[in-house]
DNA sequence: ATGGTGGCTGTGCCA
């Protein structure tokens, strides 16, 4: 089974864009983040002629993460437990079916945090503890399960093409790096770090040619229970993505599982 | 170099 994850930055801008790269890559199961779109808004039909089922957590305006996927997304879950007030729209997680098992999947889009000084990095953190307990629930299952999006959070120097220009950054910041680590510590594997220790990214600003000059950071990931890790075979970043007409900055992290 | 670009919205906000 092939998971991809992608922040596609606005369906209606990225309809084309995502189609196209669907038809080519034939992913079973699709996370996307940024979708920018109510689920009302979410234009279903070109991806059920591509044969996915689509489960959408949209909002006006902003954030909002999808699923799509060929077989059916059971159990759906909309939104993190623990901020009854919260109104975001950054996660979706449900139960996918095969021949050969289950596999739980959930679309991420945590909080940017920008900057430092302002109560959206203290969200972020909040959000993160949340994420955190969730994942805690999940592992308690044994299940293989996929935690899968954009985590705005840069790993470690490897993971940004100028770590410099980032220690000021929300992204880089020592308690977004701790919280990446405590997931890993809770037994979670990062896909893309079991596969390779080579420098790769993920996202390239739209600003001052950082795509040219390959200024990237890799910030979406792939977060695996160990029973995803075991049944894990390849990982690769659609890197060609970024370069595209009309190209979202972010590009698809796919993961094969043999489930 | 306190800019730069892009999406969605609504005359600015978010990334």
């Amino acid at each position: 089974m092939k998971i991809a994850t992608w922040n596609i930055n606005g369906i209606k801008a990225r309809l084309d864009t995502t189609l196209g790269w669907l038809r080519e890559a034939e992913p079973d199961v699709v996370c996307l983040q940024e979708i920018k779109s109510v689920d009302e808004g979410f234009p279903v039909d070109p991806f059920e002629s591509l044969g996915y089922n689509v489960a959408t957590h949209g909002q006006k305006g902003f954030n909002g993460v999808a699923i799509l996927s060929k077989r059916p997304l059971e159990d759906p879950k909309r939104g993190l437990d623990g901020a009854p007030d919260d109104e975001q729209a950054r996660y979706l997680e449900g139960v996918i079916s095969t021949d050969a098992g289950v596999v739980r999947v959930a679309s991420i889009y945590l909080p940017n945090g920008n900057p430092v000084e302002s109560d959206k990095f203290a969200y972020k953190l909040a959000w993160a503890d949340r994420l955190i307990r969730r994942a805690e629930e999940l592992l308690a299952l044994e299940e293989p399960v996929v935690l899968a999006g954009d985590y705005n959070v840069i790993p470690d120097p490897i993971d940004a093409k100028r770590p410099e220009a980032w220690v000021n950054d929300a992204l880089f910041q020592p308690e977004s790096r701790a919280f990446y680590r405590r997931l890993q510590a809770l037994g979670y594997t990062d896909a893309v770090r079991a596969t390779t220790d080579a420098a790769c990214y993920t996202f390239w600003d739209y600003q001052a040619g950082a795509w040219q000059k390959d200024n990237g950071i890799r910030i979406d990931h792939m977060l695996l229970s160990p029973q995803a890790a075991d049944r894990l075979e390849a990982v690769t970043i659609e890197r060609d993505v970024r370069g595209r007409d009309k190209p979202s900055d972010h590009v698809p992290v796919v993961a094969t599982l043999s489930v």
